[in-house]
DNA sequence: CAAACATGCTAAAGCGTTTAAGCATTTCTG
DNA sequence: CAGAAATGCTTAAACGCTTTAGCATGTTTG
């Protein structure tokens, strides 16, 4: 453990080549002929003294890293911290490591973050592209770097990713709180043009059309600091009195129910975009439209590992459904049983 | 963009050496006494192509990768994903990337994280150490790596750290139930001899002494699924019928409230260690001992940093303190309005 | 006006690997 | 039994950077 031990250390201790000790090293004893005693020897020998090779020389040389670049857009968001932990669990298992960042939905971060993955030269990225990465996604796949994208994606552009349906997700939603007899239901979303926001928002207006309701929809900002959005949210209930409330995400969910507490609002019956572990606790308990976490992070791992080991070809574009977990908070007869 | 420009092809470009393009990017220009015009017209050129150096080999050569890994006990915790998040500003600020890995509090996942970083040469480490790591750890001390520990610190073992009074924190909360007249004050906490988990209940003893109470202890398995922790509360709390229970984690909290919600059992005060931003969202609010997240953060840092400058000298050990935050859930007159 | 120093730059070694090319032997062929 | 082929290994270049040592000049000095 004192000194760093080398491979030329290892070749000079058992008076043989480096290249020789490289080859066995690296599972090439058989193709390049080594003599079946030298290469258990050398693994012996190598065991022994616990020699591990240098990785940053190795990449150098290879120009592989065996890492993965995962760009999130919030790793405190439960969403995404679940789907990362779960990529980084089956990338694991296949020899690959995972660096992630987030991005907070900031463009120049993002940039930053992609650069960032790229001078340490990852071999693969996995990423949630915010808004004006367009430019930076299009270089990555002109430098034809595997990449998957998920959560959405950028419109016009061919790439690899996975995403679910969100159409189908905010329509059942929507559709649900409607034949529990809500008539008034609002959507609470934000301003944003990515495509994910966009579906749920395509979704909720199919239900509306259908069910010949009429829309009340609340945007707000991102960046806007949770109080803001929790008064923004109070004066539009208080102004448009819905009977029903769908989010279209489930921090702008958790900053609704906040609003309602704090003020101590009547409850309407709510729906969540994405669950949340603690949705089950509250009082009422949370209906949420659930996204096949464990799916979405295997088909990435998947997409992006076969486009590794170059058997992917086209673009590989995956769509997955979602899931309406009915609770409480949606069912009328049971949604008013606040505070 | 189309092929990756080196060092080399900007010195052919502007007829000088290498050395000196390299001098000048490394901010030696004055030291090496280049010329101003020179250097200006270096600058410049390598901003107009946009060359970016291969930090794989300027690590190789130079030993230093400006990237600090850490270790954490689980990113989906919010305590922690929070205190990463803030790492990450902090370090990013100061030149230096983060990143990062989550151990589920396993040993040899913890350990082959660390060995892992260390393969890729970080410059730094920030742990949280699971119970068996000691060796790992002793091995990164041996080999002069810059190392700060937190939440926890092993003991007997000089390093540099930063915790908080854990003990203090939960006195405060034991000490906060008795005084609104809980007699049967319970703990819930782990099968574990981390640091953290001991002071917490030398914490709760020195208050159930001091108040002449009775302890009841209820020790779950960290690794035991949800659904039994729940089932195990829920037995203890028929048992015993606490009329206060003090949670030594948030998850063990959660896990807690989930009983009580999923079995409709009566309410007892609840304090939770570590607060959760949907603490103030339950009914009734959930109070809870609450780190300071950012001072943490910022300690742990600067700590490293100072080491990594080379300014450090002895081990710096900080210990924080904690702040109750009071809610509904310990005040004993609203804490039977339940479900 | 030679010695000493300052100025402005460069040649080449080195970081720790991988890998293309090659070189002795030995073993097989016809 | 000579030439071809197989066997088992090695030499040396390369990956893209940093850094030590040093080389021409030009400018001071005593």
């Amino acid at each position: 453990m004192k000194k760093k031990i080398l491979i030329s250390d290892i070749a000079k201790d058992l008076g043989i080549s480096v290249t020789t000790v490289s080859f066995i090293l690296n599972d090439k004893a058989k193709e390049k002929r080594i003599s079946e005693g030298l290469t258990k020897r050398v693994l012996d020998y190598v065991q022994k003294v616990g020699y591990k090779p240098n990785e940053l020389a190795k990449s150098l040389r290879t120009g592989k890293t065996k890492i993965i670049g995962l760009v999130i857009e919030d790793i405190s968001n439960p969403f995404f911290a679940n789907i990362a932990r779960l990529i980084e669990a089956k990338a694991y298992s296949r020899g690959y490591r995972i660096i992630y960042c987030s991005t907070d939905n900031q463009p120049d971060k993002a940039i930053e973050l992609i650069q960032l993955f790229r001078d340490r030269h990852v071999d693969g990225y996995i990423v949630t592209p915010s808004e004006g990465v367009r430019d930076t996604i299009e270089s990555l796949q002109h430098s034809q770097l595997p990449l998957v994208l998920f959560d959405r994606y950028i419109p016009g552009l061919d790439s690899n990713h996975v995403i679910t349906d969100n159409v189908r997700g905010a329509y059942d939603a929507t559709a649900h709180l409607a034949q529990q007899g809500c008539r008034r239901i609002a959507m609470i979303t934000l301003y944003s043009a990515q495509t994910q926001m966009r579906d749920r928002m395509n979704g909720y207006m199919r239900a509306i059309d259908i069910y010949k309701l009429q829309p009340y929809v609340k945007k707000v900002n991102l960046h806007d600091d949770e109080q803001t959005v929790i008064d923004d949210f109070r004066a539009f209930l208080e102004d448009q009195q819905p009977d029903a409330v769908f989010f279209a995400t489930n921090y702008l969910a958790i900053a609704g129910l906040k609003a309602i507490k704090q003020y101590n609002l009547p409850f309407p019956a709510v729906v969540s975009y994405d669950d949340h572990t603690l949705f089950k606790l509250f009082t009422p308990t949370i209906t949420a439209v659930s996204q096949p976490i464990e799916a979405i992070a295997s088909e990435l791992i998947n997409i992006l590992l076969n486009q590794l080991d170059g058997k992917e070809k086209g673009p590989k574009q995956v769509m997955l459904p979602s899931e309406l977990i009915i609770r409480e908070s949606s069912l009328v007869q049971t949604s008013s049983t606040g505070s």
